[in-house]
This record gives structure tokens, sequence and C-alpha cells, in this order.
DNA sequence: GCATTTTTTTGATGATCATCAACAGAGTCA
DNA sequence: TGACTCTGTTGATGATCATCAAAAAAATGC
């Protein structure tokens, strides 16, 4: 229901072209002042894959880098293994993000990526991307912002990680997830998570059992109803304060 | 006497002139093909300003965005305030690296800089970079490594705050100071802290009791030798696998 | 120099959350 | 449908690290 997996039909047009144009994702992954030349250029160089299977990789830790993805529809992780074995997931990726920018200064992947939910992405090759934005500094200035958002997204994580509590944690990432939910044009009070306990864990730094407990508090306390990976948000002003969630 | 202080004469060449193809961080800061044309048009609009003091900010949480510093000499942190007054540090940055990055996408800044050490820094106006960037790609090629570089670090402390004990935070701190002092041409195992133990606990989400214990039992196991904020390192080898640090 | 303030160290106690274990539910497949 | 697996929930226990408190050391000021 308030899947992301639909979403990609909605970039073929009625002649059956696909192109950026016609994406439904157009306004979040673009810059505003794309004109039609640009688009061109740019849907040239994109290759847009084969829908992806849950449980396998866009690439991994140590992989050499080559290709930004945009993600069309679905849900991919990024994380980290310690080499005691921990997965630390870096990020949850949805609709109009990008994959792939911590690469680009030392040419390897840090991270691996995963396909959590079935994802659809497009596949953009950098080299040819760098040559193109020599000639539209747009794009070039958009990937930045993009960067620019990454890093001030990866703040709040920092922040989330060094200073919150378990009850912060979970609830602040409700509200981001709601936020982000709202954006793409579904409910904000009606999540249904692409990830499991687990992976919530390892993204919160909390074990799956602390997730389970914290996730039932909120239950009790009338904040919201949590069936599995179906939440539904009651109270998402309070979850808010209770999450500092600016 | 492992200071960055005394870095900044370096940029002034003999007839007194002030350039970056004088400073001597020029290697780590610029791109490597950077040509003398595109060197004197950056040379234009940087703002060499005077010697910032310790305890004063280079910007606030919630200031608009106009200008990124680069560091020539000092010790810079970023840190974030929870509705609590917690403060988190999302990074100390050293001479030769960039400040200011997150705020690009929003125009607001998402963290405050405070000066931890006397510091100067090159004030780059954003706007007039980004003018430059259109007809010399090279700047924005670099820039855009910087955040990838700084997005691929900010993983890094991310699993180090989801995964790590107290000891591997401590041990992968002083193992990622060592290196970046080394870089800039100093031993690698004679550090000295820019910052206090408090500032080394809201970096690794640490108290401040845990860090002083930690770094005790270091030096217990003769690990290394800490005099307030001078450390010597004897078995930076063992304090790497200690902190899984690659 | 000595007095004052700030920072750091050390010790004792306690809270939060991880771990271990067992069970319940949901999803999958023959 | 029932057997099996995977995921999520709940309870009991314990470890790590935060907090509180006080002393020691270092930095600052007069």
């Amino acid at each position: 229901m308030n899947s992301f997996v639909s979403t990609y039909k909605k970039s073929v047009d009625n002649s059956g072209n696909v192109s950026c144009k016609h994406c439904s994702l157009y306004r979040i992954c673009l810059p505003k002042d794309a004109n039609e030349c640009e688009l061109r250029a740019l849907d040239k160089i994109i290759d847009r894959q084969q829908p992806l299977k849950r449980n396998t990789w866009l690439f991994n830790e140590g992989d050499p880098f080559k290709t930004i993805y945009a993600i069309k529809s679905g849900c991919i992780k990024t994380y980290r293994l310690t080499s005691k074995g921990k997965e630390q997931v870096c990020g949850f990726y949805l609709p109009g993000e990008i994959i792939g920018l911590d690469a680009i200064e030392s040419g390897t992947h840090t991270c691996s990526a995963k396909i959590i939910q079935a994802t659809r992405v497009c596949a953009i090759p950098y080299k040819e991307f760098e040559t193109l934005s020599q000639k539209m500094p747009g794009f070039q200035q958009q990937l930045m912002r993009i960067m620019s958002r990454e890093i001030a997204s990866q703040q709040w994580l920092i922040t989330l990680l060094g200073k919150k509590s378990a009850e912060e944690r979970v609830a602040a990432l409700l509200c981001n997830l709601s936020e982000r939910f709202e954006v793409r044009g579904y409910s904000p009070n009606e999540l249904t998570l692409g990830m499991s306990r687990h992976e919530l864990g390892d993204y919160l730094g909390l074990a799956i059992e602390t997730i389970s407990r914290v996730l039932g508090r909120f239950h009790k306390d009338g904040l919201l109803t949590a069936k599995g990976k179906h939440i539904q948000l009651h109270q998402p002003e309070q979850l808010r304060e209770l999450a500092d969630y600016s």
C-alpha cells in the first residue's frame, strides 16, 4: 500500500519512452531549472536497469567506484562491517535519493549497498556525468547540493548516535521517515517500513530487543500502533517532541 | 611544538605576497592540476582573515550560509546542540580541511563551528566560488572530492558511535589524528591534541571520565604516554588493531 | 609568588541498554 | 494443512558506561 514499488511506471510516458522528464521523482532528483536539452543529454547516459531483487547488492565495500545510483522505487540500505562482523547501517535510501557519493574521492566504495525491497535504480556512470556537467554546470551544482544534504543528514545521525536515548532514537527515526514519506506523496502517519527490526537496530545503534520494547512502550502510551512493518502514528507532534526533531 | 599555529607564514612569499601558490597546504587543499591562471583567480576571491582567537565562533547553527572556510592553521570543532543542551561534536578540523559544506543545500548552517586553538582561515565566498568554477571546472570537482571525503569520514564516525566500545573509540580517534598529523608533516606518534577531554568525549559519545580512564588504562598497558594534551604513541600498531582502524 | 578557577583524574554507585533464553507469530513451501 | 524457518516479542540477568562526588593537577589571574 504505502510501498514505493509502484513508482517506476510513471516515468514511462504514453509512447513508451523512458526519460527523466516524465519521472515522478523529477522534482526531488533534478535541478529546478533543468532545460529540455540538458535532460536529453542526461537521459542518454543514464542506464535504467532491470528491477533489483531483495537481498542483492548494488555494490560492496571495497568495490571500485564507477557509478552513482538514483533510486526510482524500493529501498536500499548502506552499511559498513566492523572486523567483528557487526553491521552499522549508514543510511536507508528512498526513491529520489542518490547513492555512491562516498566513493568519489577515494575511487573505492567505503560502504556496501544492499537492496532491502524490490528496487529500481537509474545508474549514472560518473565519468560521463562529470564530462557532461562541465558543459552543464547546473548538474554538478545539483550533485553538490545533494552531497551537502547527505552531509547534513549524517550529522543528524551522528548526533542521534552520540547523544540520544533509545526512545529518542526510535522516535527520531520515525519522524524522519514520516517526513521523507510525505515529501514523496505518501501519508506521513501511515508508514510501511522497508526494513526489519534488525536493520533498524543496526541503524540506530540498538539491539533488536530494544527497538521492540520501545515500540511496545510507544504503543502502550497511545503514540502509535505498530504491527510488524506497518506503523500508524497517532501523536506525531508528541513523537517529534520526544525525539527533539526539528 | 606539534601545534599547527606556525603554518601560516609559509604562504607569504619573499616579496610579501599572500597566495595559494605559496601556501604549504597547497597539496592538501587544491586540485593537483591547477594552473597559474586558476590560482590567481582563486586568490582574488579568497579573504585571508585575521587570526581567530580561541573560544570564538566561525558560524553558528542557524546562521545563513555565505562562505566556506579553509583552515590554514589551528583547530576548529563543529558541533550540534540537542534541546537538552548536550553537545555532539561532529568533527575536528585541521589545516587544509574545509568547513561549511553542510549548509550548501539548505542555505543555513546545520552546525556551529568553534575555534578551539588560535586559528587562521581562508574565507571563500560561495557565490563567487560557484561563478568561478563554472569557468574552471577543476575547482568544482575538487570541492566534490572534498565533500565525498567528508561523507566517507562521517560514515567512519557513525560506525564508531554505533558499534564500538569505549576503548575502541578512543584508540580509533588516536589513530585517525595520528594519520592526519602525519599527512601534514608532523610526527604520527607525538600528538599534541588541540581539544580538551571534554571535547573528545562530546565527539566520541563518551563521558570525560571514561576518556580519562581509557587513556589511563592504555598508559598502564604501555600503549602510550598521556600527559594532558601531549600524547606519545608507543605501540601504534597495537592501537590500530585495537581500534579496528584501516 | 600565591590564590582562584578550570581541567583532569580517581573512586563508588547506579541506569540504560545488551545479552541470553524462550516463546509467539508470520511467512514459506511441500 | 502442517512442518519449518525467519522475524518479532517478552522476561531475566548482567556489563558497560554515565553520573555523582571529591581530590589532584594544571592553567589563569593578581
